[in-house]
DNA sequence: TAAACTAGTTTATGTTGTAAACTAAATTGT
DNA sequence: ACAATTTAGTTTACAACATAAACTAGTTTA
């Protein structure tokens, strides 16, 4: 009973392991994508998750539009291996 | 986005993964053992896990008292498999 | 026979997840 | 020029969920 709850969940998940992926900087459309989730559900998880220092993010015009970037921290790194390590314990994979 | 929400849930995942270890039947106190949760808690999760025919329960007397045991249903089983090959292409571990 | 214990279930509460509705600005069509 | 559409998100309202406290029902013990 000790898998971090901020990872464990679907989209954050998803966003945490795609960045680990060797993504420098993902752009919020980006991550739509690859989650295939809605804006309005992405926008409130990266929140979380940057709350909790696993991500960054990075604000800024491109094209006269916004665009928002975001990579794992440090942190986020750890915690994500720290929940694999977990899980796979307790799956025993 | 498609790990099976009713495994993704750390009570009920700890108790479907303890069920497929080569457990046959498991009495709800070594599941309250094992997963180290709550009588209420337990008590509500296995219900929802009964109702998707993930785990079948039994409930007996043993030396005048109840005693429910449960073990996993083949439905269980695969939905577990299901849930771990989903996990690890997203994490790929 | 009252108190304490076993083995659960029900429910009340707060927390969370999610999509719909919204904001704000840029672009396009007419 | 200005209305309609599109881009890029954010806010929030609602539904679903998780959880522990309170409860039920019976048993054992002192």
């Amino acid at each position: 009973m000790k898998l971090d709850t901020l990872l464990h969940q679907e989209l954050r998940l998803a966003i945490v392991s795609f960045l680990a992926n060797d993504i420098e900087w993902a752009s919020f459309n980006a991550l739509i994508e690859v989650t295939e989730s809605t804006k309005g559900n992405l926008s409130v998880q990266l929140k979380k998750l940057e709350a909790a220092d696993y991500i960054k993010i990075k604000k800024r015009f491109k094209n006269n539009y916004p665009l928002t970037e975001c990579r794992l921290t440090e942190t986020g790194k750890e915690a994500l291996q720290n929940y694999i390590q977990e899980l796979r314990k307790m799956l025993n994979i």
